[in-house]
DNA sequence: ACCTGAACACCGTTCAAGT
DNA sequence: ACCTGAACACCGTTCAAGT
């Protein structure tokens, strides 16, 4: 149908209407010159200059800055979700396979989206984040439950409520994930200290007299 | 001498000069609107309309944007590391209440300072980050290898180099302050949490055998 | 529906000039 | 030494107008 028409629009004057999905485009740019240049250097108006539309057509997509960025941060949160949910298909059963692969997966995601990470956290700060993010981070912390309840089930981790079990195992994968994507343990000492880190958690939420 | 005539003419003329020390002014308002508004809402024109000076007065004592803020991590790192230095001379000896209060004195400081810590970690990406600030990170997590090292001396905690003990406890510490400080651990469960992470950490770092 | 182009208020940075 | 005031290039946001 119309489509045609838009492809032969897009071929003879590709300045005037952009192509299919502006959207999306925004955000993969966006993502592109975090990573390059950080969040300080995100312009609006040079995103669209890259793209070659007018500097008001992203407002049609994203009302404001603010809402490009959020926008960035929940795919970041998605990205995250699905490779920990990835892990988790890949390690088998035993606890401690799985939560090997999780911390790798974690640290791994870490490393490679710094920037983006700080993002992530940032609006957090913002106590109106959007539904949206809200549960993309409620599942993505559903999994950390998941791996301890399970653990619990098969005698391999310490009874009691994910307050109390879950929460340290988070707390020490997420701060040596952080640790090592902000840079403040050394790139060598973060690769050959994940062992030592997973041990630790381990002797952690050991059942009593199994450590 | 010719601070008689300085005082004179701050109080003749407060619009003309600015008080004694622009900078420190500088650096206090700064951290306030920061807490105030956030990061993306600090402009430095504004800075300089809130202190009463010319928009090209900061330049004088910040060569741009980014040494104001690198200028601000720099105090908050020296803050962090004066309160955990503090929180190590009122704990006593024993690695468990030294390790407690160390806790306490980080978490709380994630707490007050979340943006500021925000802003304190991503400066760390930055590769370029200045000498000072370098030496106040390390001052920081000398405390911890302090903390570990007096406490394998004692036989309360386990064997090892501080890549191996030291630096589990360190991602532990900080993954909790900053999932706290984040908000991404309701306020109820982070208060409520904080003794058993500390007994997940003693477990962790425990010798063998006296898990 | 989606985008343009002009307009507005604001920003960071620089620099000659003032005291 | 420290600050001013004007200038420049850039930005986010809005809005009537175009297709």
């Amino acid at each position: 149908m119309h489509t045609i028409d838009t492809l032969a629009l897009m071929q003879t004057s590709p300045r005037r209407y952009h192509h299919g999905d502006l959207r999306a485009a925004l955000l993969a740019r966006a993502e592109e010159t975090l990573r390059e240049k950080g969040t300080a250097a995100l312009s609006l108006r040079e995103l669209a200059r890259d793209l070659g539309v007018s500097h008001a057509a992203p407002s049609r997509h994203f009302k404001d800055k603010q809402a490009l960025l959020d926008a960035l941060a929940l795919v970041g949160y998605e990205r995250l979700t699905r490779v920990m949910a990835e892990s988790q298909a890949d390690a088998g059963e035993a606890f401690r396979k799985r939560l090997e692969a999780m911390v790798h997966a974690y640290v791994g995601f870490c490393l490679d989206n710094a920037v983006l990470l700080d993002l992530m956290y940032s609006i957090k700060h913002d106590p109106e984040a959007s539904e949206a993010l809200q549960e993309a981070t409620r599942q993505w912390s559903e999994l950390i439950e998941v791996l301890v309840s399970d653990g619990q089930r098969s005698g391999e981790v310490r009874e009691g409520s994910i307050e109390r079990v879950g929460v340290p195992v988070f707390a020490t994968l997420h701060g040596y994930a952080d640790l090592a994507a902000t840079g403040m343990l050394p790139p060598e000492i973060a690769e050959h200290g994940l062992d030592e880190v997973i041990a630790f958690m381990l002797r952690g939420c050991a059942p009593d007299g199994r450590a």
